[in-house]
DNA sequence: CTTATCCGAGAAATCGATTTCTTGAACCAA
DNA sequence: TTGGTTCAAGAAATCGATTTCTCGGATAAG
């Protein structure tokens, strides 16, 4: 027993009710702004509520209507900047539509992203935007019937997978960086990925291929570096690119972390940035500006793409818009020369 | 109405009553794992949830059970990459718990901040972590009554206050960085905080001024530089340095971002780091690393200060501990040498 | 063989709101 | 005066679980 817990009773309806002499239906009239109330019961309530400092219970409430006003988001980890600047938005926007975010960390494991979508099922949360999938469109597909999912800026390569994402074009990324780069001259570049199962980063790919078709440069698979997520595996990347038996002589990261870590090791290790080693990254990333040299990177509206998404949710959860005619959107990305490349 | 919504029907705990014949009571008792009930029935009862897919409403249990297996977290915002960092661990720590963790983000406004700790008013979460404080004691108090509430890298100045904190030690942390500065020589130090209702960033500095008095040096309040709290407010600070009329030969700032950014700043502008200016951070940010020259700064154990308080608050939660019989714990922090300073 | 005890499962109450249904007063028209 | 509307407010049903209460059968003790 907690020290005063026996001193809490906490006030419901039926108490505020009795003391303002009126039914709960009133009561609960009045909570809910319901206009035909009439001016003298509302004073009477509104002051018994004051008196016992009443406060409504939620979960009886969610109960009730079928609704928790709040909304799930996926995402790996919170802790890479682009999640946390796209979580971030995203929660005060919902907040300012009275909503609450509920950040899901999946870490890329299959069984923890479907088990956060059970939110919906469970009637935990209104609606989930998945930042992050790594499960098949069979899989998600099941959970449409139980309330809206949004992608964003994910989607499925799966073609008939039919489900609205609010996202940059990432294989217009891919394609403008790799052109920058052969551009400038460069034929062997090395293309950083996560892993073959980021939607995205095979998006990227798509496009980054596609320069390389247009140009007539033929392109080295073995020139994909995979698992490139933060600093330290961009670390790790660079020197797997020394290791390649032909170096390349530019790398496009998915992110300006990894970025940052390969550039950092070749500060290190006497590789001049970008003489010897041109590296392009991808989000404009705050220490895109303060590494040395500066970073090429893509940048991305990531706040235009959080609140995108999250506008779009709510709409669809007040009724304001039919989830089914709700249009994917892509929002527009461009190159941002500096010193890397 | 949305395609496909008349289709679906959520099965309740009666149905699944009524399709394996038995009571409503017996299908709780299966789905809670009460020992004594007969192997035929949960049989049964498993075998008609699972024909009917049911999934049990989570907003009923948690009217009946009064509690939401939810814990909420205030931060300022959480881009910041100490409080992703924080929260990131938290979240995952209190998912294995078998808690949600609802991540709110007060961006330092004290109406919001208490919006926040209504959240367990209405019953919609069981305890609150505060990562952030900028309301006054006698204003948090009064929320005690409603369930725990955790400091959690922030305490209370105010003598009376009376609330367990899982913290680090802000005055250690802000002497021993004052300390090693002096030791090297530097009398004219400049203090870094976010503002003046920052209660860690007061605590550091009442350390700082403890090296100082130690050493008999004089300090000079002109030498706090407000509103440091990101790599773009460190920017214009290194400004504000540089228009002191007695410059600082050294500057402690109360997190790495900010430092970087003087760093970053000092870099273009020709100022040599550390020899003219010398640069002590706070966190040990991977960004330390990266920066160059690297940063000295202080090591914070992030990972332990949110697993400690998600611990904490879900044995006080469980009734496994006491939430009077709580005590408050310092984690220990250690200066890391590196090049700036 | 009878009575006391135990125990598992069903019946019913409960959590605290919202929403539907019902009622009676007020008002108007015939 | 009577019958028909209208409408605000009260009564009761409802949301979907958990938990307490009750009961009857099985077992043990006398």
């Amino acid at each position: 027993m907690q020290l005063g817990e026996e001193d809490i009773v906490l006030k419901t309806i039926s108490d505020v009710a009795k003391l303002a002499g009126v039914s709960r239906a009133s009561v609960s009239r009045v909570i809910n702004n319901v206009p035909t109330v009439n001016e003298e019961i509302r004073k009477k309530v509104l002051k018994a509520m004051d008196e016992l400092g009443f406060i409504p219970n939620v979960s009886a409430r969610n109960l009730r209507t079928k609704q928790t006003k709040t909304i799930a988001v996926i995402v790996p980890l919170i802790s890479n900047t682009f999640f946390s600047r796209l979580v971030q938005t995203m929660g005060i926007e919902a907040e300012k539509l009275g909503y609450k975010l509920l950040i899901c960390q999946s870490r890329n494991i299959e069984k923890d992203e479907l088990s956060f979508l059970d939110l919906l099922k469970t009637r935990q949360v209104d609606g989930v935007v998945m930042a992050s999938v790594r499960n098949s469109w069979k899989k998600i597909k099941n959970y449409l019937q139980y309330g809206p999912v949004l992608m964003c800026n994910e989607s499925f390569l799966d073609e008939e997978a039919d489900i609205p994402s609010i996202k940059i074009d990432h294989e217009y990324g891919g394609y403008i960086a790799a052109q920058y780069l052969i551009k400038q001259g460069h034929k062997r570049i090395a293309f950083c990925i996560s892993g073959d199962d980021s939607r995205s980063g095979l998006e990227r790919k798509k496009g980054f291929l596609r320069a390389f078709q247009e140009f007539e440069i033929p392109f080295d698979e073995s020139f994909v570096m995979n698992n490139a997520f933060d600093i330290e595996s961009g670390r790790e990347i660079f020197y797997q690119l020394l290791g390649l038996h032909e170096r390349p002589t530019a790398v496009f990261t998915g992110s300006d972390e990894v970025a940052v870590g390969i550039i950092s090791e070749a500060n290190k290790n006497g590789v001049k940035v970008p003489e010897e080693l041109a590296v392009v990254g991808f989000d404009d990333n705050p220490i895109a500006k303060i590494i040395q040299p500066s970073l090429t990177t893509i940048y991305q509206p990531i706040d235009d793409i959080a609140k995108t998404s999250i506008e779009c949710m709510v709409q669809v959860l007040k009724g304001e818009k039919d989830f089914s005619s709700i249009k994917s959107v892509n929002l527009s990305i461009r190159l941002i020369k500096r010193e890397s490349a």
